[in-house]
DNA sequence: TGTACATCAGTGAACGCGCGTTCACTGATGTAC
DNA sequence: TGTACATCAGTGAACGCGCGTTCACTGATGTAC
């Protein structure tokens, strides 16, 4: 697996790195490849499973300090861009597995995205009680939207370019100001009056 | 590029389609792919200016109609959705490269997407006058990134699944409606105090 | 109207290479008695 | 404590195949005079 992360640090893409590829990079004859996985797709979903792990762990450690909602969303966007960047590889594999992978990739990794969308729902229900439950899942929703496209410009962002990070950080910030200003002023009522 | 297209709808990633393959579906010999581009990346940054040719039709057509905020949003979301699925491999094709192509390709798509997100910027001076002028860019990456995850579910989506569809419209509209509303409520004056 | 020439998409044979996968084998480590 | 056996990661040779790219060639279409 590491050095499925390493080939993709190198530029390519998980779905088209070979298995001969990864044996090598590992240090192996790529007979000895089939010890270990059935086949690519089998290493990849390996991978997908080592990301939903660290995702939880980085939850947990968001969701446990109690702070007022402002200092929670600064401090999380700052968390999770360290986070990303000391991870890239596999948030790059991530996002190429999620748009390229085959369909069992892509489902395993909606998985994953959909388990966080969930628990960003769950912990709205104390950072925001005046949103309605049902209203819960949709701002979830666009939060992590929000911050999966970060996550992939964080990613094109070339090395040493610290000013264009922070310019992110800081766009990144605002946009999610805009989410809970918008979930404070905003229910799902208004717009369903049509159809009740 | 039609048979790139045909491909990718049968499953496949851009980044491990051969040569070969695009000559053999269009019913050429390998050796007549050179008449028309020096390789595959060259034949992919094509696509991305079809792809930008479309968006930018798109966009005349949507903005054109003068209307008030919300049923634009309504009207914009419905007329895209029927595009994307109109042109669902050329849009699964930016999302794969978008991600996983090469630097050349993931920079191309990066300036339309960009340029689109400009539009909507120069736009939202009409319909949020209210509306800080340096805040234009931030609300405008908002929307655009909610509709290019909006996208990705849609293509997800198993043919047939009406009622998914369906479901997926009514949340990106709430989306975009929580967006509109957090953008009157919102200016990035309130969260730039600490700097200033 | 007729002839000579340029342009250009497509052809077919050939090349060396990396691919996924098979097979029988090795040698170290752990377990049963 | 010693012996026999099972387990299991890694090896090395071999296979047929599709790959990108080269080359010299064909044949239709357009243009100059």
């Amino acid at each position: 697996m590491d050095s499925v992360l390493a080939i993709i640090g190198y530029g390519a893409n998980f779905a088209s790195i070979s298995l001969r590829e990864v044996a090598k990079t590992a240090g192996l004859v790529p007979t000895s490849f089939y010890r270990h996985f059935g086949d690519m797709e089998e290493l990849g979903l390996a991978m997908v499973d080592e990301l939903g792990l660290n995702l939880r762990r980085l939850m947990r450690g968001t969701f446990d300090a109690e702070q007022d909602l402002d200092e929670l969303i600064q401090h999380a966007i700052v968390a999770y861009h360290s986070y990303v960047l000391d991870n890239a590889n596999l948030f790059r594999f991530m996002n190429q597995a999620r748009t390229g992978g085959t369909p069992g990739l892509q489902d395993a990794i909606r998985n994953e995205v959909n388990s966080v969308i969930g628990r960003v729902a769950t912990e709205l229900s104390q950072l925001l009680p005046s949103l309605k439950s049902a209203d819960r899942e949709v701002v979830a929703g666009l939060i992590v939207s929000t911050l999966l496209d970060d996550t992939t410009s964080l990613l094109a962002i070339p090395k040493g370019q610290e000013a264009l990070r922070n310019e992110l950080t800081e766009r990144t910030m605002q946009q999610m100001a805009l989410i809970v200003r918008g979930a404070e002023h905003w229910s799902s009522q208004a717009h369903n009056e049509k159809a009740s």
